[in-house]
DNA sequence: GACTTTCCTTGACACTTGTCAAGCAGACCG
DNA sequence: CGGTCTGCTTGACAAGTGTCAAGGAAAGTC
């Protein structure tokens, strides 16, 4: 991100104000993984933030229109999370190592993200209006998966057992289960979804 | 705390006093489901049901106390749902059809229930005071699939290749993603489970 | 009957929330 | 220099929140 703000800037004035968007995107986004969706208020995104509570609503009309800007994002920044790994790897078994390493290091480092994702997606199941936006993510990251799946077959010279979503449905509910008892304090979760995964993959190739 | 008094005096069997504070868990239960934890009020809570706002801070401390009692009594009411289905089951195949029919009717009959229990998980994670009580029924609820998958294996006469946990986090996978899109209007969400699932048990069983 | 305990209603409190309007500082333009 | 526009601060508003206390009604006890 372009941290420069500073005048010199001779860019386009309408950028401006999306970077100030963006700014308080990243400022609302730290708030949301931190507290979670139903305890952020505007004022405390403002209060965490350098600016003042005034000015989020001066940059988004309501306290909604903050709040889907963020979820599109913070897609935007975490969709190819895995693209390295399954263009670099050379073997099934490579392929594999690498996306359960990157799986941890996920869990690692972005919990707070991940668990505010869990908590929007689940209000969207109450909150109608979360639904679009939460549905295309969601399309996304199943996406991101069968990316990977179908690599890995690929490269074992096999077969998907599973459909796209299946698979998806599959790996999130190992990662959420592990993310559960990351954020509770259990360091063994990543050991445990490494392990997990690494027994997954293979089942999901037709013999 | 000591709001029970000196119960022991009058030793009335049933307690008048748990069976109004059920009459309220129901009424609050009913109401969680609809609008979620974030968007509940106690006043909401009163205002759906026969109760006056006063008469839920008469018997539950706070808000969180009512919260908490309102899991419990929810994990009462659902934690044997597929036992039957075990018991019943003569073959591998019957056991199958039957578990993956009775989630389909979990899905069909019980879905505000389920998303309120993903959002009050969801919500463990931001408040730690929630976690005991939520990772005391994720518990329960591994032990339920690890009961219908365990005796699928036995009805097979083969051996689980996964433990309770990675079976656990699968199927809670599929059904969220099922529920997600059954809230959101897709019918056929509760025939993908099926299939989905009638896919995955076999893979679950070593060769 | 009178008295006590239990149950519930009502209204209030202190506080937070989203929203918005009035106004101000500074840049930009003539 | 004055004037205008953008970005931002400040303070206010109404609505809603959890919590609680005072007191009435009902039921049970003597």
């Amino acid at each position: 991100m372009a941290t420069s703000t500073t005048t010199r800037d001779r860019a386009r004035p309408v950028d401006k104000h999306d970077e100030r968007r963006n700014q308080l995107a990243e400022s609302a986004l730290a708030t949301l993984g931190e507290l979670g969706y139903a305890r952020t208020s505007l004022r405390e995104i403002a209060n965490r933030s350098d600016f003042t509570h005034g000015v989020v609503h001066y940059y988004f009309r309501d306290k909604f229109e903050l709040i889907v800007y963020c979820v599109r994002y913070y897609k935007a920044r975490c969709v190819r999370r895995y693209d390295d790994v399954v263009a670099d790897a050379g073997t099934a078994d490579e392929l594999l190592d690498g996306f359960a390493a990157k799986l941890q290091e996920t869990l690692r480092e972005e919990a707070a993200m991940h668990r505010l994702w869990y908590d929007l997606r689940t209000q969207s199941m109450f909150e109608e209006s979360l639904r679009e936006a939460v549905t295309m993510i969601d399309r996304t990251l199943e996406e991101m998966i069968w990316r990977v799946l179908s690599r890995y077959a690929e490269l074992a010279g096999r077969e998907p057992v599973t459909g796209p979503a299946a698979a998806y449905g599959l790996l999130d509910g190992l990662f959420q289960q592990a993310l559960l008892g990351y954020v509770a304090g259990d360091e063994a979760a990543l050991e445990t979804l490494s392990g997990q995964v690494h027994g997954l993959l293979p089942l999901l190739l037709r013999p």
